[in-house]
DNA sequence: CAACCTTTTTGGACATACACCAAACATTAG
DNA sequence: CTAATGTTTGGTGTATGTCCAAAAAGGTTG
């Protein structure tokens, strides 16, 4: 279990984890860039990139699969997305408008920050985009 | 007056706009360049391109100076960077954590949101950076 | 008012992130 | 085992942002 910051990845690349996560195990570089809406070479570059820091194995012509550390990423960022999105929805965005928003900026918001907001509001363990979990919060 | 969406500007030139504003007036590149921890030939660089874009006028070895369209993005940067810090004051960040938490994702934030939550704060006059201007709130 | 010193800009190079296209390559279906 | 399909490689391009070295402009002072 390493430390998470949560300013590791680029937007895009928080992205591609989050939906590894959603798909589980073994998912293919097209899956992604259909889901992604982005030519498929251009998954496959991603994907090797996020393989080279350890984050997924990448086999290639057979598909992707998250690594013990981007697994642990990868529900960070969930939750974190979670979080935020709860946070702007009680600030009169709607559901889709809180999940909309947050995905442009979610990639910047750090840990601890998400940490600190997490206990502010009683570990919730449901937002407007979906479950909470609070293994990695480390405010407990 | 022109729609401002918020999502205009990079991060860095969302700065540069905020620090013209606060100095106020002619400023060096030099001044710029030091705010901002960047080379003095980098900052005329990004400056020449706030130009070009109608933010700024820049008068060689002179100075820069936002133009009405400058002035108007950076009162709104201002607004947005104090609203959303007050927001996370809410949950449990210091003034400062707040602040630095915001300072690196408020680009992503669009103005539609930021009125929503403004209008959900009850137009609030102070945050914990500064004061709060609403000329620019669509939702009075 | 000319030479010098300082400030600012220009030009060139580089890094990161992200994207696409065309061609090569592997897998799978028939 | 060949053809169609799916995937990767290599090449290129755009946008940001960065620095360094050299040129240019501005300011200062004998």
């Amino acid at each position: 279990m390493q430390e998470i910051t949560g300013l590791e990845l680029s937007p895009k690349k928080v992205q591609y984890l989050k939906f590894l996560l959603k798909k589980g195990d073994l998912v293919k570089t097209t899956d992604i860039s259909t889901e992604l809406n982005v030519d498929p070479s251009t998954s496959t570059k991603t994907i090797n990139d996020l393989a080279e820091s350890g984050y997924v194995d990448h086999v290639p012509y057979r598909g992707v699969r998250l690594t013990e550390k981007g697994r642990e990423f990868a529900e960070f960022f969930v939750n974190r997305h979670n979080i935020l999105s709860l946070m702007l929805s009680h600030y009169g965005l709607s559901s889709e408008g809180a999940c909309a928003e947050v995905s442009r900026f979610e990639a910047f918001v750090s840990k601890e920050a998400i940490d600190t907001i997490c206990g502010s509001m009683g570990h919730p363990t449901v937002s407007v985009c979906g479950k909470i979990k609070h293994s990695s919060c480390n405010l407990h």
